[in-house]
DNA sequence: CCTATATACCTCGCCTGTCAAGGTATATTT
DNA sequence: AAATATACCTTGACAGGCGAGGTATATAGG
């Protein structure tokens, strides 16, 4: 396996709003679902992740709260608006139509 | 169809490999080339389809030489080479594999 | 007790690919 | 004479990924 950033670059959004679907989460959790999700064979960098919850806040697509854990370190939770869910379902729309651009070209 | 740059991006040297497998061509003539392929959805803009050929040749999976043309603009054609296929092969095969990774994160 | 590790957050600044805008030159069509 | 098609090219801005670095809390091992 060899993916490089530019194959996934565009896709973080999507990734992160699809972790959220479920429920409320956060960075730390988020990331190790993803590393699970492929046999450890994939990570968001940190730096990516946090400047892509950044992005989808300021975008409103995406809350936040803190946790209120009674010990351990603080967690800052996430949690997806109607708006992410629109746009989540219109990126699975768009990346199906990318798929057939792309296997047409290459 | 709403396919991003971010989506694109990564599969535009792929994109141009895979036209120069079956012969020499031009900037012009392949670029016409990914807009037939698409029924003029999706077209390569200028600024990006040459400084990827200037990547590609400086990594030495294309060749270029000036075409004959009596009449006309000039052309510059551009070759695929060996190494250029080799890679070619390659970034269709982590294509695959980036579709399942994409497919199982969103 | 001290050190290492895991959990959990964050920012700064570089790098790279895309592309809008602008440019050049030749030939044909209106 | 002007517009369009062919054909090439460069510059500079922009945005996302990420290496490197930083902070703080809790637990496990020696």
């Amino acid at each position: 396996m060899n993916i490089t950033s530019d194959i996934l670059r565009g896709h973080t959004e999507t990734i992160i709003l699809k972790q959220l679907l479920s429920k409320d989460s956060y960075g730390y959790e988020i990331n190790k679902a993803i590393q699970d999700l492929t046999n450890h064979e994939f990570e968001l960098k940190e730096a990516t992740l946090y400047s892509a919850f950044r992005r989808l806040e300021s975008a409103g697509l995406i809350t936040s709260y803190w946790g209120d854990e009674a010990t351990g370190a603080r967690r800052r939770y996430y949690m997806i608006t109607s708006e992410g869910k629109r746009v989540y379902a219109q990126n699975r729309k768009d990346w199906e139509d990318a798929k057939l651009l792309i296997d047409s070209l290459i």
